[in-house]
DNA sequence: TATAGTGTATTATATCACTAATACACTAGG
DNA sequence: CCTAGTGTATTAGTGATATAATACACTATA
C-alpha cells in the first residue's frame, strides 16, 4: 500500500523543485521500494490535482514523466498503473549507472575548484558515509 | 591566480543552471578556495562577457550576486575587486557548494531508482573513499 | 583636463519551464 | 447504449532567464 494522505504534507508548491517533478520523485521511489506494485492504479490525474490542491495538467506532467521512464503505464479512458519494471536488466546497470553519476559529480567539483576532501566530508554529511 | 581561460570552457548556455548562476558559482568558490585574493581585479563586465560571448547584463547579474553576498565588491568607473573573506566563511562556503553537489547526485540517483548503497559503492571506486 | 575604460540604469524583446484553464476522446460498468 | 470517469490536447498566463540597445555616471591616468 501507498500513503497517499502522507504525500500530500510532503508536495510543496513554494520549493523550488517543480511540483510534478516533487510528485514524480515520490512515486518513482514508491515503485523502486514496492509500495506501489506493478498493476496497481494510480489516482487518477484529476483525484490527485483535487487532493494536492494543484492543476491536472501538472499531474498529468508527472504522470507522463514515470511512463517515459518505464515505471508506470497511462491507459486513456481507464486510468494510470504501475508497471512491470525489468529488474533483471536494472539492477545489471546499477552501478555503472552510479558510476557514471558519481564521474560527473567529480567533473562538477572540478569546475567548482573544489577539493577531494571538500567533497568527501559533504558526502558523509548527506549519505551518513564514514570515509578514510 | 586564477585560469580565467579554463572558465571559458566550463561556462556552457545549454545547462539547464543558468549562466550568470554558473559565473557566480565558480568565483564563489574561487574565491572561498583562495585561487582569488581579496583585491584581485575580476575581469571588467564587457571584457567578461566579450570573451564568453554573452550579455554583459547576464555577467553583471552574476557580479551583483557575489556582490550581496559579500565576495565582491564593485566600485563604478574603477572595476570589481574580490573581498575580504574570513576564513572560516570560506571554507563553510566550500562546504555548502560541495553538500549542494552531493545533493544533486542523490537526486538524480533517486530519478534512476538507484539506491543509497549503490552510490556509496561507486564513490568507493571513483574517490577511493571507504564506505561503510 | 581629456578621455578611455569602468560600473549603473532603463527599456524592450525573446525564450523557456511551469502552471492553469478548458475543451476533447476514450473506456468501463451499469 | 450511456454516462461517469478516465487520459489527451490545445491554448494561455506567469515568472525567470538571457539578450539587446542605449544612455548615463564615475574613476584612473596619460
Amino acid at each position: 500500500m501507498f500513503d497517499w494522505t502522507a504525500m500530500l504534507a510532503q508536495v510543496d508548491p513554494r520549493s523550488a523543485t517543480p511540483l510534478y517533478a516533487q510528485i514524480a520523485a515520490r512515486l518513482r521511489v514508491a515503485v523502486a521500494s514496492a509500495e506501489l506494485r506493478p498493476g496497481d492504479p494510480l489516482p487518477s490525474v484529476r483525484q490527485l490535482a483535487t487532493r494536492l490542491r494543484i492543476n491536472p495538467a501538472t499531474v498529468v506532467q508527472a504522470y507522463r514523466e514515470l511512463e517515459t521512464e518505464g515505471f508506470a503505464e497511462m491507459r486513456q479512458g481507464a486510468g494510470t498503473f504501475v508497471r512491470e519494471v525489468a529488474s533483471d536488466r536494472r539492477s545489471r546497470e546499477r552501478a555503472r549507472q552510479a558510476r557514471r553519476l558519481v564521474r560527473e559529480l567529480i567533473a562538477e567539483a572540478g569546475k567548482l575548484g573544489l577539493s577531494t576532501n571538500d567533497l568527501l566530508e559533504a558526502i558523509q554529511d548527506e549519505l551518513g558515509a564514514k570515509t578514510a
